[in-house]
DNA sequence: CCTATTCACGCAAGAATTTGCAAGCACTTG
DNA sequence: CAAGTGCTTGCAAATTCTTGCGTGAATAGG
């Protein structure tokens, strides 16, 4: 007779109506009845009744690290539209300075029962970084799609942009034009997708170890490290990421050259707005329109409990070329 | 049971009344028995009753239009940061195409139990848009703040820069390089922002009411207004966004002029990366970082039961003058 | 030695929070 | 389609905490 929650209740010695309030989060309930709560449900193994999820909430989180790059906002345009599409909700969190922390934002969402997550841009991609909190997610059983590299042992589906392809197009672009002395700006040594974009800098040829700089994804991040670069003479610099090329802009004409007579400069992203840039910038699209769709539709299908592999899906970067690289001069 | 307070105050041998006013840092306790309260309170590992308002979760909605305008992605990190700081955490909600409405998600925010909501550039600032979930917040007293001009009648608490400033700055500073023929490029009708932007512009100097276009805020609505402004022979477009002054812009280099040479455009926000843009955008920059504390610190007074008068908070935008304005030709 | 003043503290009223009851809702089953 | 199960939620009672006020003790001054 005494079903599930009923069950819970009578084990702690409270009615069932304060153990619905725990198991929502809903206030009035004081924090030691809540601890016992939590505690009983922990032992009894309960479950909650599936179809929850399907029907109330229908919430997903939309965890990104920051805003300051506009490949985030456009990321999280296409996700939100894209999940509005299948009749879900995207809640975006953003760490903030000083602020709320990923693991903070999972221990949140797991909270507010989320149907799911989509990460984008997080420690993941971080070899260094702490991953703890993406156990616990893995434990939930709570659907998670990652949007580009991750490092290796995380087991969940992934959605990215082939950045081997995407420098290997920069560089080759580059060569085309003549260039011979290229440089690289990289975000930290850690970051996984700085690594692959690496590994095909370093497999190119004439390729120089030397001309590799590592910084923040910063504009300034992009004009310090593209400062040495110049220094060491190179006429073509790679960037990591749009920021860091304007930034490396700034840096060859605050070296008294000119972009893209004496030095080219090749983003990475695609984001808003470089087309009105000066001079508008070349550079590596990714297809997030193509990304954060099938992201979408990964992690509905991992919500709908369709089997989905842990598998990575790359996508094909596409060169864009504007301004902002020309012909090496001899 | 574990009778909290009353447990305690056997255990030292005083009423309750002393150890709720030790708790609370009271005066009227003697140092002797204040101590030997708080001895007791250690033993006895005594816990608060949760005192945060209702909700344990501290979330604060941040309810924004869209994010392709980067003045929106910034205008969130403000806040965020602001309200991370103050121990709250941020659920950045963003209308989408086809997809979730301002009223859903203030329905979602209500069940969420948020702490509280900060609106930016929503229904509010447009006089036909419905209005209706505004009064349900009021009705329930969730505290909210809004932020830059909304209709009259919604009695929340406002933050705004001063749009009539705004407009007189840009069009005074067309004026001075010796414009006389200005056009000016709004958002929609019924958008109160740009209403008062208009009221500057019509009670300026020589004004002509015939050289005002009203469009959708994005880069294809300004390039279609300023296309016809520059039909009418303008000289110089005042625009109520960046993204409308970009549009504005390649509306010019369309028509075969130059910027500044033959037409001078200014912008307003003063968006991220505008100092990139080619020409560099002049502006006028509202003081978002300001603004959004002053709506933090609102909203948390409002969380906190202090009385905050639903009045308009003004800000003193500040002209950025970089290289889309020029002097007149003569 | 007596009285005025101050201070600590408890009483009890009252404010706030927690909790259970029971009605209500969503979904399943006969 | 009605009856049943399991969960949620409005409401009011119960519990717990806060605070104004008054009492009594200690202290100081007369």
């Amino acid at each position: 007779m005494t079903r599930r929650l009923a069950e819970v209740a009578k084990k702690v010695g409270v009615s069932e109506a304060t153990v619905s309030r725990v198991l929502n989060g809903k206030p009035g309930v004081s924090e030691a009845t809540r601890e016992a709560v939590l505690t009983a449900l922990d032992v009894l193994g309960y479950e909650r009744p599936t179809q929850l999820r399907g029907d109330r909430a229908r919430l997903v989180g939309l965890v990104l690290p920051e805003l300051q790059n506009p490949i985030f906002p456009a990321f999280a345009e296409v996700v939100g539209g894209a999940l509005a599409q299948q009749g879900f909700t995207s809640l975006l969190c953003t760490r903030t300075l000083g602020g709320v922390s990923e693991a903070d934002y999972v221990d949140l969402l797991l909270q507010q029962q989320v149907s799911g997550v989509v990460f984008a841009g997080g420690f993941y991609a971080q070899a260094d970084a702490p991953h703890g909190h993406y156990e616990l997610i893995q434990e939930r059983k709570l659907p998670t799609v990652l949007v580009n590299a991750a490092v290796d042992h995380l087991g969940f589906p992934q959605v990215s942009s082939d950045d081997y392809v995407a420098a290997e197009m920069a560089i080759g672009h580059l060569r085309a034009l003549g260039h011979r002395r290229i440089g690289m700006v990289l975000g930290p040594r850690d970051h996984i997708p700085s690594r692959r974009k690496l590994e095909a800098f370093l497999a190119a040829e004439e390729a120089d170890p030397g001309l590799v700089e590592h910084t923040m994804f910063s504009l300034e991040g992009g004009h310090a490290a593209a400062t040495k670069l110049v220094n060491a003479g190179v006429t073509g610099i790679v960037c990591a990421s749009d920021i860091l090329a304007l930034g490396a802009i700034r840096a060859v004409r605050r070296a008294g050259l000119s972009v893209p007579d004496e030095v080219s400069v090749i983003g990475y992203d695609d984001s808003a707005m470089m087309n009105c840039t000066d001079p508008p910038l070349t550079t590596v699209r990714q297809p997030i329109d193509a990304m954060g769709r099938a992201a979408v539709d990964m992690l509905v299908a991992l919500i709908e409990h369709a089997v989905v592999p842990a598998d990575e899906l790359l996508f094909e970067p596409e060169l864009v070329v504007r301004a902002s690289t020309a012909r090496a001069r001899i």
